[in-house]
DNA sequence: ATTCGTTGTAACTATAATGATTACATCGAG
DNA sequence: CTCGATGTAATCATTATAGTTACAACGAAT
């Protein structure tokens, strides 16, 4: 395929930092946490503010969530940094020859079925919040502090 | 993300074309009916072979099935030509700050989660063999001629 | 044995997405 | 007003994909 882009987990990695300290959360200090330069942080605030999870101070700095943890779900986060939209994961090849039957009518049978596939996916994200992983994330985090 | 890439939709479409007509299946023949390039088809049959689902007569020309349509399910065909194997469809950011307990952390938090996702959409297409699949297409392809 | 259509690949090109970076206008608290 | 931060445009390198040309090797048919 190509697998997803960075996108994402750098998202969830924003939110993390972000429900950890809002006011601490300027574009340079989450970039130095997740190794990467401050723009690239800032545009996927800017998605993550476009999907209405946060909101930021201009000029002050910090970034602040909208919602409870409990109320955002990795899907939330998937579908407000990555391009698919619903039932657009996979790709169809362009213009089969509508001469051949199976040309003419094998992208929709595919599609449905691809779809199916895709939803099973985003069911699974749709049951995990950043409240849960955020726990998962301390309980790794005390592991690492002992060991 | 990026979505897949249109080698899944061209195999499905591939052994599609194949199961009805093996000897004919070459790969000018079944470039016509994708609309592609033959060498784009021959590329994506290298990759079938290579998993076992097909042989090919060199020289000659035609493409057979190696197995029964409903010995052959859709993960088949996408674990045969998708570049992705097993757990590694998201891309996760390559190397977060050790330093910070979010950064030291998250990847392997969320790669837990991601591949249960992932795991998700695969048992779908687990489920749907080509038997089924060019089942479908050929009612569709008698709606269509009757209009 | 030669011919002819086909396969199997390499090589090259164009396009697009991504990630990174520089630059700069704008914002807002102090 | 100043200073640090945001918002965003522009540019660049890298990579995957899709398409194309070219050509050696193969195999059946004559």
């Amino acid at each position: 395929m190509k697998k997803f882009s960075s996108r994402f987990s750098i998202a969830v990695h924003i939110l993390s930092v972000v429900s950890w300290n809002s006011s601490l959360s300027t574009s340079e200090f989450i970039a130095g946490s997740v190794n990467t330069n401050p723009v690239i942080i800032r545009r996927i605030i800017s998605s993550l503010k476009k999907a209405g999870l946060v909101s930021v101070k201009a000029g002050t700095g910090g970034t602040y969530l909208n919602k409870e943890l409990d109320e955002i779900t990795l899907l939330d986060v998937y579908r407000a940094v990555e391009v698919a939209q619903q039932g657009e994961l996979f790709n169809f090849h362009e213009h089969p020859n509508p001469a051949c039957p199976i040309g003419a009518n094998i992208e929709s049978v595919l599609r449905k079925n691809m779809l199916k596939a895709q939803t099973a996916m985003e069911q699974e994200l749709a049951q995990v919040t950043l409240k849960q992983l955020v726990s998962e994330l301390s309980e790794k985090t005390v592991e690492t502090a002992k060991g």
